[in-house]
DNA sequence: GAGTTTGAAACT
DNA sequence: CAGTTTCAAACTC
């Protein structure tokens, strides 16, 4: 491993401020770092000071810690989160006030109330309410690196005996091995003046060995993390672009998906963000690995966060590009070639690995690309350039193919409002999805049925979005087109056409015509649910999409059927539910202009409540919480 | 593991 | 926008 050169904006620079690390074997395992990691490091550090990120150390006040309490290393953590999160949040080691390390970070948590109620009786306490309220105090501090690993810890001195100075941002102890690390938490470890460097270290070391992955073994959080890990495992992750722009906490909040009362395992993930790569150095996944488990890679490397969850004051960072580690569960064992996938996952995009041969992985083809992640040595490409060296041709690849099409690095799968069922044709509800593709599939021979079909893939339900033909997807039907029901409708004239002449014998006169299906017919056909009927008045009108004239969402989708479409994709998505409740629209502009005039007619004004009851079984859903708003709507048409 | 099938992405 | 080609994943044997 080569040392890296300090320029004195480094991690090492950064380390070294602590007049604990100068020797410590922090700083020792600075000295070891690949060029690339340290370039990174360097980087977020002069990032961070550029930034006006405070560089202040943590401190917490050590009343606080009890250290002797296994169990409060939970609560450790969610400290170590909460303040990783408020980064900067810093504790006076005499008092109650925050320590003024950067003003506009501070906040009205005070160890007594915070640090204190989190420690003194963990086992009491209430993790979710704990850790909601972590959360919540933590989300209240803008613009900082909300992760950091726990190898990024350092001790240093401070001037009040007992205290614990946790600086951020230096380098990973050297000490810890590796699964302990992996545990992911900001440890406070308490020491004493007059202790050696070496014996601060040793005894972090001890800490973390003895504790962490003993205490993070509780429950609930185990139960996350199987789970995770299984599912996600770890990652790492490096985003693109520079997200300075966006200095949100949220951009660098590498918390999953779930909510405050998971959020004691999940404020494990952490990472160190390099702001001017927007890479994120090293993430600690959100906890522990079991002991039996050895980790192929350095520790260093390990790294996670869930990009899907990531947003920035509710938007998307536009560039989440990621460069990620394996996962053990999954990727341990693949090897070059041929291995098992696992494209979609419930809650994360799961372990990416291309195969590409051809397209560089700088297309959309390649499935790490698409999902805006790095390639990782396990993947099977070759000559890829979606790597974190080539970044900038990767990043103006993506713009290009953003430019093509805005939506492309969008989530593929967009969350409706409700669960609400699809329903297919013989009007029985399908599988509950409460998500559906933003492109929608165009499969045309899997019947939706294998994972060549995207929705499919992605375990949601075919929407009026996709184009597939006999769909037949487990996860949820689409309805299908007028012009399929015609179609099939014609066809089945043909055959009582051929009956008839075959049972007559003779034919005279007449045409086919005779038998093409009326309006009437096609009503029943295109209205299979009981709901159809309840409207039968509402003879679909391919010339006057009214809202009065569509009724349902067979009939909205009739319109569609009949070339009034709407446009592909998330927007297609969203309108298409938005449409359904309406009755009908007949396409993306009509939409939007109908919206206020439905609002109008609802008399409520409130466009979010047709998005939350999207599908017309709501409708006529007895006991369904939204049925009297919705009711008046279709009593309305 | 090789070959085939499939459908999305890219191209025209 | 539709048709064709390219591509890589999914699938089959």
């Amino acid at each position: 491993m080569e040392s890296p050169k300090s320029d004195g904006n480094s991690v090492e620079a950064c380390a070294a401020s602590s007049p604990s690390a100068q020797k410590s074997p922090f700083s020792k395992f600075l000295n070891n770092l690949s060029p690339i990691k340290s370039a990174r490091a360097s980087r977020y550090t002069q990032r961070l000071s550029e930034s006006s990120f405070p560089t202040t150390p943590l401190v917490f006040s050590s009343p606080h810690l009890d250290l002797h309490q296994e169990t409060s290393f939970l609560k450790r953590e969610e400290i170590a989160a909460s303040s990783s999160q408020a980064h900067g949040k810093c504790y006076s080691p005499s008092n109650s006030a925050p320590i003024p390390c950067n003003q506009k970070h501070l906040q009205s948590c005070s160890p007594s109330d915070f640090v204190g109620e989190c420690l003194a009786d963990p086992l009491k306490a209430d993790r979710a309410q704990n850790a909601e309220r972590l959360v919540q105090s933590a989300t209240d501090v803008p613009l900082l690196p909300s992760c950091f690993t726990a190898s990024e810890v350092t001790i240093g001195k401070v001037d009040v005996t007992n205290d614990v100075i946790i600086e951020v941002g230096a380098q990973t102890l050297p000490h810890l091995a590796k699964k302990h690390l992996l545990s992911g938490s900001l440890c406070l470890v308490q020491v004493s003046d007059d202790q050696s460097i070496d014996e601060r270290s040793d005894k972090i070391s001890e800490f973390s060995s003895e504790n962490i992955c003993d205490h993070v073994e509780s429950d609930d959080f185990l139960e996350h993390n199987e789970a995770s890990q299984h599912q996600r495992g770890i990652r790492r992750h490096l985003q693109f672009e520079a997200t300075l722009d966006c200095k949100c906490d949220a951009a660098f909040n590498c918390h999953t998906s779930s909510g405050p009362g998971t959020a004691v395992p999940e404020v494990g993930d952490h990472v160190v963000i390099d702001h001017q790569s927007s890479e994120a150095v090293v993430v600690v996944n959100g906890g522990h690995l079991p002991d039996n488990i050895e980790l192929p890679w350095d520790s260093q490397k390990v790294s996670c966060f869930d990009q899907q969850t990531l947003s920035c004051n509710g938007k998307m960072p536009g560039q989440q590009f990621a460069d990620r580690v394996e996962e053990p569960s999954q990727c341990q064992d693949s090897s070059k070639g041929k291995r098992q996938r696992e494209t979609y996952t419930d809650e994360s995009e799961g372990c990416k690995l291309c195969n590409c041969k051809r397209s560089k992985c700088l297309k959309l083809y390649c499935e790490c690309f698409a999902a805006g992640i790095y390639c990782v040595d396990y993947c099977a490409c070759e000559n890829c350039f979606n790597k974190p060296e080539y970044e900038d041709t990767v990043l103006d690849i993506r713009q290009q193919i953003e430019l093509r099409n805005p939506l492309a690095f969008a989530p593929a799968v967009v969350k409706q409002a409700n669960d609400s069922p699809n329903v297919a044709d013989d009007g029985n509800s399908m599988t509950p999805s409460s998500a559906r593709h933003k492109r929608g599939c165009k499969c045309k021979r899997s019947k939706c049925l294998k994972k060549y079909c995207e929705c499919f893939r992605a375990k949601v339900g075919c929407s009026d979005g996709c184009r597939c033909e006999d769909c037949e997807n487990s996860f949820g039907k689409k309805s299908e087109p007028i012009f399929q029901r015609e179609k099939k409708l014609k066809n089945l004239s043909h055959e009582k056409l051929n009956t008839a002449e075959i049972m007559s014998g003779s034919i005279k006169g007449g045409t086919a015509n005779q038998f093409s299906p009326t309006w009437e017919e096609l009503v029943d056909i295109s209205h299979p649910t009981p709901l159809s009927h309840s409207h039968s008045r509402a003879v679909p009108s391919l010339t006057s999409p009214n809202l009065g004239d569509c009724p349902n969402d067979s009939q909205a989708q009739s319109q569609k059927g009949s070339g009034l479409q709407l446009s592909p994709g998330y927007l297609h998505w969203c309108s298409s539910a938005l449409s359904r409740t309406q009755g009908c629209v007949s396409n993306v502009s009509r939409e939007l202009d109908s919206t206020s005039a439905l609002c109008d007619i609802m008399g409520d004004g409130s466009p979010e409540i047709l998005m939350e009851n999207s599908n017309p079984t709501n409708i006529v859903k007895a006991g369904s919480p939204n049925q009297k708003r919705v009711s008046s709507t279709a009593s309305i048409i």
